[in-house]
Order: C-alpha cells, then sequence, then structure tokens
DNA sequence: TATGAATGAGGATTCATTCAT
DNA sequence: TATGAATGAATCCTCATTCAT
C-alpha cells in the first residue's frame, strides 16, 4: 500500500510537477480516501522522505554494483553515466523533485544532500583509484566528481526539455570523451 | 517603482526562499501597500516573470560582452565559467529559484527554458569558435556547453551546501583543466 | 472487558486530558483493536457516559455509607469533605472531565447534572439532619450544600494548581470551622 | 472589528459552548469571510486569548472599585459576591470558558490561572483587612477566599442548571450569613 | 467476537486577488 | 494612484465510525 502511494506519488509529480502534488491529488490517484494517506505516513513531510528513499533505492543499489565491479575507472565512469542517465531520463520530474527541487529544500534539505553526497563519494572513489591506478591525472576527485554529475544532470535536463531526444548511448558518447579527453585539440 | 519592487522580491527571496516570497511580504518589504503590487503587476506570475527576466538580465549583459571579447576561446569559456559562477553564488537562492525551483516551473517554464537555452547557445558558439579556430577538437558543441553548465551549477551548488568554501578561481582552477585537457593522463 | 476499556480511558485522560482521548489511545492503552471497542460501547459518547457512572460510583457509595454512619451531622460533612476532595484530588484530570468539561458537557450534560444533584442531594440530608437534630442553625440546606461542594472543589483545584500543596487533613482543617462557625470575629 | 468578533464568539459560546466555537462559525455569526478572522488574530488562540481578557477586563474593574471603596470588610465581601454572581450569571457558558473549561486549559492555562489568582488575591486582601480590622477571626485568608469563590461558582452554576431560578439578592443573602456566621447553631 | 484498514466530514490556517474609499 | 480590509478557495491533518475478513 506504502508501495501504491509511491507509484501514485511519482505519477503525480510526473503530470504535475512536485507543488502539485497535494494529498487531495495524492488520494484520488491512488484511489484511496484522503484520511487513508494518514495511516501510512505520518504527514505530508513523512511521505517525501518515503518517495525519496524508495527513488533512490535502485540508484544506490547498481551504484554499488558499478563500485564493486571489476573493470577500468573508466569503465565505471561509463556505466555510472549511462546507469545514472538512464534512471534521471526515465522519471525526470522524479528526479528534479530528488536532487534540485528548491522547494522542498525546507522539508528534504537533509535527504537530498545525503543523495547528492553519496553520488559525489562514489564517483570520487572512483576517480581516486583511477589516480592511483595511473588512468586518471592527480586531480581534485571531489570536485571532478561534482562536475560529472552536473554534467550528466544538465544532458538528461536538456535532451527532456529539447526537441532532439538523444539515446543515452550518444549522450555517453559525448560525456566520456570529454571527461576522458578534454576538448582541447591535440595535434 | 517595478524596480523597488523586484529589488524587495529578491531580498525576501534572500531570506525566505522562493515559497516564503507571499504578496504581503514584498508589498512590506517594498514599503508599499499590498493592493499597489496589483497596480504595476497584474499577477504574482507576471511579477515572477518580471524578477526573473530581470535578474537574468546582467548575466545576459556580460555573456554578450565575453562573447564579443577579443580573446581565446578558452579565454571566454574561463571568463564565462567565472562570471557565472560569481553571480550564482552571490545570490544563490534566487538563482535557484531562477533555474530550479519546481513550484514556479508551472508558471515560468517558458522562461526557464529561455534562460537556460541563451546561456547554453552562447556558450556553444564560443566551443564552435574554438573549433573552427583549430583551438578544440571536433565536438558536439551544445553537448558540450550544456556539461560545463551543468558543471559549474553543481560546483556552485556543493560548494554553497558544503563546509569547505572554494573561491571562484579555485573552482574556475578545476573546471577550466578538466575540459580543456580531460582526466586521462598521458604519459 | 468494559471494565478494562474504563481503566484505559482513564489512565488516558489522566496522561493526556480528555481532549486526548481518541478512540485510537484508547484501544492501545487497553491492548484491543480498534474496532473492538465498538463491540462494547455503541458511540464514543456511550464511552464516556460509562466513565463517568463508573467513576462517580465509589463516591456515591461512599457518599451513601457516609449519610447512614452513626455520627453528629457535623462528622458527616467532615467525612465527606475528606472522602470527595481526596477522590478529586486523587484523579485530578478524570475529576476535571467529570465535572467541568464543556466539550463533553454537550454530550454528558445530563450525567454531569445528575451528579451533581446527587452530591448535593446527599449533602442536603446531612444539613437538614443537621438542623433538625439543632446541630445547625435552620439555613437553605440546598444552598448551603452547593456553597460546600464549590467550595470543595475550588480548594482542590487551587492546591493542585498552585505550589503550596495541602494535605486533605489541612484542607477539611480550614473548610469545616468556616462553614461551622463562620469567619466573623463573636466578642 | 475585533468587538465585533468577540461578540460573535460570546454568542457562539453562549450557544454551542465553547467546543463549538469553530473559526467558521465564529465567521458565520460575525457575518464575516473566514479569512478575516486571521487578519485580526494571528491564531484561533490569539482569539481566545483577547476574549478572555475582553470578558475579564468588566470584572477586574469592578473588583478593584469595591476593593478600594470605603466600608467594611462584610460589605466588601457582599459586594463582591453580587458582582460576581450577576456577572456570572450573566454568561455563564463564558464564565465556564473563562475559569473552568477543562478542554482549553492546554491553550489559556495561564490565563486562567491568572483570572483565578487575581479574584482570589483580591478577597485575600479583604478578609485580611477584614482579620486586620477585628472584624474576622484570625484565618487562613487565602483558603477562605479560594472557598468563596467556590462557593459562588456553584451556586451560579446551579441556580442556572436548575429550575427555580434565584435573584442576586436572594443568593447573597445565603452566601454572607453562611460565611460570616457559620452554620452551627449557637444557643 | 476480534481485527484494523478505509473512510470522509470537519477544522485551522494561508494567501492571491479584488474593490471600495 | 494608493490603500488595506475582505474574500474564499485550497491545503494539511484528525478522528469517530464502518465493514470485510
Amino acid at each position: 500500500m506504502r508501495d501504491g502511494l509511491f507509484e501514485a506519488a511519482v505519477a503525480v509529480i510526473a503530470e504535475r510537477g512536485i507543488a502539485g502534488l497535494t494529498i487531495e491529488r495524492l488520494a484520488i490517484a491512488a484511489r484511496v480516501a484522503k484520511g487513508s494517506v494518514y495511516n501510512y505516513f505520518r504527514s505530508k513531510r513523512g511521505l517525501l522522505q518515503f518517495v525519496h528513499q524508495k527513488a533512490y533505492e535502485p540508484i544506490n543499489v547498481q551504484m554499488d554494483e558499478i563500485a564493486a565491479s571489476r573493470q577500468t575507472a573508466r569503465g565505471k565512469l561509463e556505466a555510472m553515466a549511462r546507469m545514472y542517465f538512464e534512471h534521471v531520463n526515465q522519471e525526470r520530474e522524479l528526479f528534479d523533485f530528488l536532487l534540485n527541487d528548491a522547494s522542498v529544500r525546507g522539508l528534504l534539505k537533509a535527504e537530498q544532500d545525503a543523495l547528492r553526497a553519496q553520488v559525489i563519494a562514489v564517483l570520487t572513489v572512483i576517480l581516486e583509484e583511477g589516480i592511483a591506478g595511473g588512468e586518471f591525472r592527480p586531480l581534485d576527485a571531489k570536485g571532478v566528481a561534482e562536475m560529472i554529475l552536473g554534467a550528466i544532470r544538465q544532458l538528461a535536463e536538456c535532451e527532456l526539455a529539447g526537441s532532439q531526444p538523444r539515446s543515452p548511448e550518444e549522450i555517453v558518447g559525448v560525456l566520456v570523451p570529454v571527461f576522458l579527453e578534454g576538448i582541447r585539440k591535440t595535434d
């Protein structure tokens, strides 16, 4: 039932944005009475926290799998980018809400920060592995991790906003070479 | 008068977030009667559009200056990054609202998209100049522009959220080399 | 089972006040399912009536015992005062609810009035006995009974509200002489 | 306008009890929109505090006048009883709410205690004057003050609940002799 | 008989917008 | 033009009560 409410919440967010997620609309979307929501969540905030955590779960799992896999750091970055992009791409409104939405910062600041920190932490570890293993130049790993995350988010956002949809493969094909080789022309 | 309301709006947003911007508080901050606001703006939406456009103006102007300046494409990217970061950094709450806030996305989707598109367009032109001039490798200029914008936004966000403040210089010092040279180690 | 619910109700009222007595909390306190309450009481009102009557029982019994006992009218008044005060004192929240709470007055007006009337009736009888027996002056027995009840209630209330707790003995020591002898200085 | 809301509140309390005073009903009684109430009171609690204080004002004034008047302590007690009884008598529901109502204790405990303490304090001073002046026997003035207040309250309550209305004069005629002379028969 | 999930009416509060002065 | 009181729709949340299992 909590799962049903989760899906209803995702649907409402997708359709009307996070600001459009009222308990009333949630209840209607879940085909449930308004009061029933409060049998499963103490408050709207509790609901949002649950939605946040639930949406974050699969990313968390796959992040850890990728981080633990046997492959080059570059391979891991590629895999992370692809995975992350696919998720973000799939439910854009939801992920805006998870990571960015300023209107819920007051309620979920801790959760948003934790999620972002977690993603950056995993990327940072991969980058440090790559540096230690001689794959990457010595760099501010955390700063680069932030840049990669930001780049992916923006690519996803623009792709969804824009008219010319690009596949995850295309996007990874742009992202990875730029971060790996840079954009400067070398003779 | 509209300008006075703009500044009052910025002040309220900075202090209480976008969700805290009510007509009442706006009027108090502007030392004006609540009803008077409606003599200058048809609605709250109209006000927000004005605020959005007005806040965007200085960035627009400087973007154009940088784009028109005589320097290498790399120099322009650096200058853009520094300028953009400084602005975002300076009024974080405001820019959250301008770029991220989902609660106004319904109202200002067009404006937000236009702003983003404008920034990306300018960056794209610079990148294309660099490619044409032999400075940069031939690449998907628009995709890279998006990546750069995303990276800057994320760096700014993390910097404000985090405990270890970094100066614009430091941030540009991380950003530019990565995009220019990439992170791969070359013997 | 009804008795179990009664005790649970008293516990909840004592801890959270009458406004805090919800069916949910009652059920939890009684270690019973919420729906089960309605197998024993038609409604919340029925429950409150039962609680009211049940709480009133021991007072009723002791009142009758005192009234039937062999002692002077003065002795009976003293005993009544002490007994009543001890009860009220012991479960103040409960007695607030029984006697004062306006939020249930709509529901339990009849019961509250009956209880008050009963107490006053017993006191009145004692006073009339005293008058008939030559112990007391001829007076409006019912009015005096009301005054005595009111005085006891107020003393109890103030004692619980105040910082300086007085024992039942002390209170009776103030109450009885005043009513018996008056406050006027003689000679 | 606050006064209009005060009177509407008194009317609603008189008709439906304190538990029946909702913002909606208040607004209807005051022939005002629901939201307008909040232009004059920050919250329901603020409204209740205002009502409390406003209702208490005339009693306060008259109490002080009586206390300052030139007459015997007995005369003052009589005057106080009569005045208090008249007020309580006039708006019983309101005064229940002011002094007794357990359902608003949480909100107005401080105010209720202060009012009760104030009344008791004035009575105590009168009693002490009487003791000092040789009118009254030396007694626990505060305890007696509480008893007098309680007696008045109960008399008023019973009079309103009962079928046989008594005039203030009658009630004072019962109250004062009992407290002054006591009920014991002196040959 | 026991359960507890589901219900929906009701209540406090906020706020963009209107309009008479 | 300026004002700010008045409005009422919208929102979160509570809780007595019902009913299928």
